[in-house]
DNA sequence: CTGGTGACCGAAAACGATTTCGACAATGCG
DNA sequence: CGCATTGTCGAAATCGTTTTCGGTCACCAG
């Protein structure tokens, strides 16, 4: 317990050691001032030496820059939150700034608690990651520093929100399919209420409307985001729509389940039936059998985009509205 | 730009409004010395009013605890550090502490810088987040502050590593496929260069010896962490031990493709072929059908367990060596 | 040789907190 | 009433650092 550095190396000791001030010690440390390039390397190595660590906490204090920034999740063991973070904490690491990282659990409790303790912490912005399907309440007026919401939607129009753009998404999807003369497309998704689903349903019927053809099956087939809810599905529809030779499916892992029973019925893949998943899970997409051709979320560019945007509005210029961050279609065998 | 807060609200500000001096606020602030109960609540109602933030940095500089700590992980995608992070996040939520992350990638460079920088930060600790399968070079010399690493060993046995207990969890999958009355219990597992891999073979050798019980199949299987290889590994399985009545996987997804295949070969699971995963990861075990009997490593436990020994070294009293944290058997139909 | 000009450096003030310690009033006790 | 004790409070010291500002010194032109 006591001290906890066991000899908390002071810049005074850098001083003592290069025999300079202590002012100009910190000078040549923060190369400010008017320091000789000699007496700035003595010092220098002086510190190296004795692996001084400036101490941060009291420059921040009068600089005003923490280099830190919070991430407050929502809902972190959903898959979308990893990629996210990783991409926000390369991108912050390049610029040499931390993430603080806090987990609300859907709690507002724990939200509002974080949000004191990361506002304690001075940390100079927000990256408030959220579930795509739901809006967020803004912060953005409790807080004196910017926020930047990734993945949701605020309630506050004048805050920045990046969402991926499930149109666009659903729209590579279905006109690759089309590329490939496929004429009997149909869709197995998920729930209807997820926001997610609905845009890209909206997209699929405009992409097929704008070609002349028809929804396979007639409609959408929404169920579970599951393996289970693809192979039931796929049953259905090869039932009522035995046409059908493409199914554009909602998530990687409807698609794997659509595709085991697909195979179980004897339909191969994709000479009768091509298929295209979503989210390039590449735990589901790239070991189904055969590979899933898929549309990437771009999630850690996500990540990147939205510190980049954090940097701006710290730098001064923020911007506002909804952002929709392109997807990338990921062509495998499963369409070859 | 410019001053980041409109107008930094310090102590002074507060003493001010609450007309005492700077001491007394400080000491009201934070319930130290002797200070009258109508006192302390006038100078809370003023803080509160300013909405006064204690500037943590610089009371970190003489107090000695910045209530931070750094939670350094190499591979941060792979499947097992976010449990560990989320377990750890929580537990440090608990004790007001907060998580920094920072992913080296696998990175050395990356990871000395990352130390550095958080070391400026002043953290109280580290975690150390591993790939269970290699030794993690201690880093622990380095460092003036406690560290713990979780599911990983150091190179130094001075130091505390937490893992998972992989005998252990095999131990509790073939007692559990025995207690079934199950007598050709095969194994396919994931490549043998992986240190659970052989750990968890050598445990299952020994339960099935203890019990005089033969390897169905004669030795384990090694392959991939994948679907795939569960389905190839299933129908070789069958083709040449067709006595087997329990396959015990390496993973979920092993075990999910080793359904699939043992379905369609017309084995019926539980009745004819029982079946143990591992890991719980519940997008492949509960999606399966039927449902996998899995083992659960406990890995938001695992993080939990490793704040609390962060917290004991803290406190200065810390533990060393390779500590086993103990595994769950979840049983579900897939051996109901 | 003299005066001026920069470059370089250090003493000291500031910063925003905590903590020590002495002052003071109220209270208890004989 | 006198004295000791207790409870409150604030002046001032302290922390590690940055920043201001004045001093010193070398060098150079005249």
């Amino acid at each position: 317990m006591g001290r906890r550095r066991s000899e908390a190396v002071t810049l005074g000791d850098v001083a003592k050691r290069a025999g300079v001030s202590i002012a100009t010690a910190s000078k040549a440390i923060n190369d400010r001032g008017e320091v000789a390039a000699a007496t700035r390397a003595r010092v220098l190595r002086a510190a190296a030496e004795l692996s001084f660590q400036p101490n941060v906490l009291a420059q921040g204090l009068v600089a005003g820059r923490t280099r830190a920034i919070g991430l407050l999740t929502d809902e972190f063991d959903g898959r979308f939150a990893i990629p996210i973070l990783l991409g926000a904490e390369k991108a912050l690491s390049d610029q040499e700034m931390s993430v603080l990282l806090c987990d609300t659990r859907g709690d507002a409790i724990r939200r509002n608690h974080y949000i004191r303790t990361l506002l304690a912490r001075q940390v100079d912005g927000f990256i408030v990651v959220g579930d795509s399907n739901d809006v967020r309440t803004s912060l953005t007026a409790d807080l004196p520093v910017p926020a930047v919401y990734v993945y949701c939607r605020s309630t506050n129009p004048a805050d920045l929100c990046l969402v991926s753009d499930d149109e666009g998404g659903a729209r590579l999807a279905i006109e690759h399919l089309i590329a490939l003369r496929r004429k009997h497309i149909a869709h197995i998704t998920g729930p209807q209420h997820y926001r997610a689903a609905r845009d890209r349903v909206a997209a699929v019927h405009a992409v097929l409307a704008e070609h002349d053809l028809p929804l396979a099956g007639g409609q959408p087939l929404h169920g579970e985001w599951s393996q289970r809810w693809g192979r039931h599905a796929a049953r259905l529809l090869v039932a009522t729509a035995p046409e059908v030779d493409a199914i554009f499916c909602g998530n990687d892992q409807i698609a794997s389940g659509v595709v085991q029973a697909l195979t179980g019925l004897g339909r191969r893949v994709p000479d009768d039936v091509a298929i295209v998943g979503y989210d390039n899970w590449e735990i589901f997409a790239a070991d189904c059998t055969p590979p899933l051709t898929t549309i990437d979320l771009n999630l850690q560019q996500l990540g990147t985009t939205a510190v980049a945007h954090l940097a701006a509005a710290l730098s001064g210029s923020r911007a506002a509205g909804v952002v929709r961050q392109p997807c990338r279609l990921v062509v495998r065998e499963s369409t070859a």
